[in-house]
DNA sequence: CCATGAATTCATAGATTACTTAAATCACCC
DNA sequence: GGGTGATTTAAGTAATCTATGAATTCATGG
């Protein structure tokens, strides 16, 4: 059900925390559930995701704790466990903005600005 | 030198980002480097990894931007770019208490107290 | 200039992950 | 019970990632 449990170095499970959100269509789905739960259906709509490959990845994250899930009937609807999930995209965000920021700088002192 | 640049969907820089972390081995590495920077064969000590497996993994983290390296004479130091990839990993580790004590708590909830 | 220690690069075999299509489940309604 | 929409599972192949050992670069000191 959850593979991110004990018997594990805290740095394995920590490594597949991280891997579990290493890919452009988990990102998008994280973002969407972080914003608040939606059915699969949705999720599908949403990300224009072939369903088998939705299924897949949201298996992913799933494992690794990051979302649930609960059916009602026909449909299937997923969120985020627990909000510290949004802080950690919101993390990701931050360093992408200083790292970006840095990049630009960077090439801004070897060549000076455009 | 660095290829979370633009050009690029803001979701796939992200999953780069995630994935470059995505490994146990740059996990230790990161931790290490954001307690302080560190040289290579320091690194290689502390880590216990193969030289070319060292340079290898270094080399992911500092295309996603997280790391910086600059060298003096015989040695190459790496370092952090930014104090955001520190808050990055707290938050990964934040993530995981709440998920590794839910996956505790519903396991409770399933067959009751050890 | 050569030897040496530090670090990186290269090449490849082996393992993991992702995409795709088809098949299977599951809950519901007629 | 059969049909239908929603979702998941399975299986195979293609693509990507990792580990390893050899070769290479780079800077220094003799």
């Amino acid at each position: 059900m959850n593979d991110l449990r004990n018997s594990k170095p805290l740095y394995v499970a920590k490594a597949e925390l991280f891997k579990s959100l290493g890919h452009p269509a988990r990102i998008r789905i994280l973002e969407l559930l972080v914003a608040g739960e939606m059915s699969v259906s949705n999720l599908l709509a949403a990300t224009g995701l072939e369903p088998s490959s939705l299924s897949q990845h949201l298996n992913v994250v799933k494992h690794t704790g990051l979302v649930q899930s609960s059916r009602a009937g026909n449909i299937v609807t997923y969120r985020v466990t627990d909000p510290s999930v949004g802080e950690f995209l919101a993390a990701a965000r931050s360093v992408l903005a200083t790292t970006l920021g840095r990049a630009r700088q960077t090439l801004e002192d070897l060549v000076g600005p455009a």
